[in-house]
DNA sequence: GGCACGTGCTAACTTCTCTTTGCATGTGCA
DNA sequence: TGCACATGCAAAGAGAAGTTAGCACGTGCC
């Protein structure tokens, strides 16, 4: 996942998902170590139903990736981790990403008709 | 504004201004010319008063400044131009801005597990 | 069985963002 | 004076996002 040139729509999809505090954290936590719901929640002091919600955006936008695996007292969880990815802004990866958005809007040069020049 | 190291909030302002598509074409305009309002409105194909509410929150991120200047025949036009910026996105970055968020939520480890439920 | 722990889901509420609509101001020019 | 152009602002509706509360399921253990 290290971006050399995403789309419009993609980087959309991160930056929506990155802009937010509560999946800033989650992401902070899980650098340090993968975790599982249930305890991510304790520790961020978060509803479980709350963090599954952004844990599902995160991981809509591929920057985390979760894997259900049983613990050795027979208990399904789910654990996550974060995916390496690199996304550097700046105005002209911005211009460039921009050209790739879909529904553009038109950018017609039609009525050049000042009154004035 | 070349960042180094933005903080938390500074971080979640800047991403939740640019994860919209309407204000990554304006900055992909700006990018290749400095423009005013009414025609930067007009080459995006949006309404002014929609582009002056993107702009203002462009403007307050600091990812762009804006400039009143008289033209020739004496109109007041402000003119929009994107400011240099640097931001790059990655797990560790994203975990050391998340460390300075502001109203930290309480990640307390004692023996506080009641069962309240 | 009942409790503690793990998972999942959804309905409903609140809050924020986006967008439109309308009106206000000012200038230059035919 | 009236039109074309520039600026500004705010109310109000529509839609998306965030959050809570509640229920479902499963396992291990006293």
């Amino acid at each position: 996942m290290s971006e050399a040139a995403p789309t419009g729509d993609e980087l959309v999809r991160v930056l929506a998902t990155l802009a937010n505090p509560h999946r800033l954290r989650v992401v902070a936590v899980l650098v340090r170590e993968r975790n599982y719901v249930s305890r991510l929640a304790r520790e961020l002091g978060i509803s479980r139903a709350l963090l599954q919600v952004h844990l599902r955006k995160l991981e809509a936008a591929g920057l985390v990736s979760a894997h259900l695996e049983l613990s050795e007292d027979g208990k399904a969880m789910k654990f996550y981790e974060v995916n390496r990815f690199v996304f550097t802004l700046t105005p002209e990866a911005i211009a460039a990403a921009a050209q790739t958005l879909t529904i553009p809007h038109a950018v017609e040069r039609d009525g050049e008709e000042g009154s004035r020049s």
